[in-house]
DNA sequence: GCTACTCTGTGGTCAGACCACAGGAGGTGT
DNA sequence: ACACCTCCTGTGGTCTGACCACAGAGTAGC
């Protein structure tokens, strides 16, 4: 086989200790230095592989010293999901249109997934109390991304919940940006709670279908009236938003 | 702001221009020289970004000379999202029921879709045909994969299909482990087949309920048969799959 | 003309040197 | 004893500079 570069053999080594157990969630990754002199590969080598990892949320790094230092193995596919989506939509991979399909999709699933299956609602519900306080569009729109993806956790399939916090994430500024766009948005924000309180009751009814229908509706009304498009997007858009790591906004040129 | 460091700072620009158009889709990233002396950032920073776009899909890199050389942007998200959900199965962060489950779910809708709209499926049809005459296990799976990925693509959504081939990929290896158990693998291939042209014959059909339906069994049969779970293929599935730029057979271009 | 060699630009890698940071060990004053 | 403070140590973050490997382009020689 074609000769493995250096980066990549540090991954299979990480890849091949979790699969056996030698790594697992919580456990700290050997330091760069250690880990670069048993695999005998610069440390240059080590970082670009565990830079790789941290974006793909699989470890989170700590400078420093102590318990918190390091390179700690944790699970947050969502983060690197949404990179990944984030910059495909950049690159125009992805077109915005088939993330919200994408969406649509799933989360009808899991409203139809969890009207079928009794569930507490009582967090979801507070959250909506939360959510009826919140006045920056910015401050409910998070709030409400969290509304979504709590009812994906809640339908105990990780990978979708990871999926759904990726398409979400991938799109989050274009959703900010057409909510800046709403003439009256506390309007927009009052309908919002109502279609996400019409969605809990139908959950609740255990009516499977409506509920998908409820939550296809919410998610579709809210792309179409915000006007989104690629094309008109892409300037206002064009702020940095390669904090990976993280989701606070950053600030560049052009 | 907190300070960025160096290698978000060159994501950030390349991110930035993606979208607004400096870069598109078979353009080249400066050298990573020139990129580097650009941003007064390192060449290392340079090289941890570069190597960040490559694992999710973003950059081709070639070496040497010529029109190959270098980064070019190209649109492979399914090699990122195979990576990315084949470390999180690995990290236990997935579990690989969920992983099925989420195949199982977006199969369906992509199944019941393109029974809902006229397709040609003559693609597909002669995928078949050459599936009859692969022997090897592992020949078989690649193109059940390719055969899969097809269906995926033309519903018409990138998103979805990016989504399937990072899920198939992901659990590849537990796939083909799975493949090893079965004592009479031509009868099982045979079978597997016989699926395959009973769905194809439901979406020509138009009959979205049943090509939903027998799509979900066939991928659920396949799992369920071969007795997959996660403890017991640690070890066997412990060898290296961290080439994660290599691209999948099924990989499409666009 | 054709061939073979060399040049040049590109990524791949390593080694070493600093810096920033945060916990921990140990000393110091009360 | 106790609380506080200071320095030490280990960790990631970054830069610099040096080579190597590779592949196309250019050029000299036949």
């Amino acid at each position: 086989m074609a000769t493995e570069r250096a980066w990549e053999l540090v991954l299979a080594r990480i890849e091949s200790d979790l699969l056996n157990g030698t790594l697992k969630i919580g456990d700290h990754l050997p330091p760069e230095r250690t880990l670069a002199a048993e695999l005998d590969v610069g440390r240059s080598s080590v970082r670009e592989a565990v830079r790789v990892l941290e974006v793909l949320g699989l470890v989170r790094i700590g400078t420093g010293s102590g318990p918190t230092a390091g390179a700690v193995v944790v699970s947050r596919p969502g983060g690197g999901m949404s990179a990944l989506m984030r910059l495909q939509v950049a690159g125009r991979g992805f077109a915005v249109d088939d993330v919200v399909r994408t969406r649509v999709l799933l989360e009808s699933s899991v409203a139809a997934e969890l009207a079928s299956a009794v569930q507490d609602l009582t967090d979801a519900h507070s959250l909506l109390e939360v959510m009826d306080r919140a006045s920056p569009p910015e401050e409910f729109l998070a709030l409400d991304a969290q509304f979504h993806y709590l009812l994906a956790e809640m339908s105990g399939n990780t990978v979708v919940a990871a999926v759904m916090a990726g398409l979400r994430g991938s799109i989050e500024g274009y959703v900010v940006d057409g909510a800046r766009g709403f003439a009256d948005w506390p309007a927009v924000a009052s309908r919002l709670q109502g279609e996400h309180r019409g969605l809990l009751a139908a959950i609740e009814a255990g009516d499977a279908a409506g509920a998908s229908a409820l939550v296809a509706e919410h998610i579709r009304s809210y792309y179409r009236d915000s006007n989104l498009s690629v094309g008109s997007l892409d300037q206002s858009s064009a702020r940095s938003r390669a904090d990976v790591s993280r989701s606070h906004p950053n600030q560049h040129q052009r």
